[in-house]
DNA sequence: ATAACCCTTGGACCATGGTCCAAGGTCAAG
DNA sequence: CTTGACCTTGGACCATGGTCCAAGGGTTAT
């Protein structure tokens, strides 16, 4: 098995040399062996895994979420459906954000499609439209995370759960 | 004009007070009056002010944009085409996004569909995907100002600009 | 007058996903 | 032996949109 450092590597998954610290800080990568020197030495399993860990990021899924997924891979007691569990729900969300987006969309452009390019901005459409407080009920952006009691953390690391 | 202090704003513009004195700090409020204690003075206009914020955010304009927005339309010299540009860049974002997230749920759909819940993870059509590399090529999630490249040389040079 | 609230400030902290830096060690070529 | 490319670390910093806190002063109700 060829053995390499971390520029080839990053070069390899097209990323970053940081990134790849700031992955093993996260735990999405595991720390790897190491020269005598000191120099992280990764193989072929690393640079599949950057490709995965892409991948997922390319499906919105959050690092957090990757890490999951690649600890069920990993794991030989997890089911095919713990991953669809992971999947579904990001359809979930995938389906909300383009039905809130699409909303958007449709407005922009009736209010586009309104605006008197010439006229003053008294007359503009989309200043009524903000100025008379319609505003776009839908799912707002981001689903909020319920509020994490707060002990006394010093000095801890930002850890991937 | 009837006067009040920033706890009766944050009521009517149901936000938490930070959220308006935050806003008075990145310059989308402009500095209140304030009683002789320092007490923030607020009246109608804020509270209008504060909507058009809170609208302008659901339609996904950023709070730097929001104030774009909020100075063309004290500005005198502004036409509506101004504020008509603004709306189209927001458009055509939502537009990309749209297109973006309707491919990735197109995917986990699919994904999702010929995934046989009782198998073994290695059996797992979703997994085979990301580890395959097939990754979601459709513009990334932000646009991005500038970045710097700093890929090292890596046996080859590049040029300063 | 004293509790119970309201308000002020500066600054730290949250999530997310990195990015950059300085100071220093390592390694091969010339 | 020096140069240059590469590697190490801890920590600061970026954007985005807030949120929370402590220490202190102001106002209101009893």
């Amino acid at each position: 098995m060829t053995r390499f450092k971390i520029g080839e590597l990053a070069q390899a998954a097209n990323v970053p040399r940081d990134t790849i610290r700031y992955y093993e800080r996260t735990g999405l990568l595991s720390p790897p062996e190491r020269t005598s020197s000191g120099y992280r030495l990764y193989d072929q399993s690393d640079v599949d895994r950057m490709r995965f860990i892409r991948a997922a990021q390319s499906l919105d899924f959050t690092l957090a979420e990757t890490k999951s997924l690649l600890e069920l891979k990993a794991s030989d007691h997890a089911k095919a459906s713990d991953i669809l569990a992971v999947t579904l729900a990001k359809l979930d969300q995938a389906k909300l954000k383009v039905e809130r987006l699409g909303h958007i969309r449709e407005i922009l452009q009736k209010l586009a499609d309104a605006c008197p390019q010439d006229a003053a901005t008294d007359a503009c459409p989309i200043l009524d439209f903000l100025s008379n407080g319609d505003f776009v009920e839908l799912g707002s952006k981001e689903q909020k995370t319920s509020k994490m009691e707060r002990t006394t953390t010093l000095t801890t690391r930002r850890e991937l759960t």
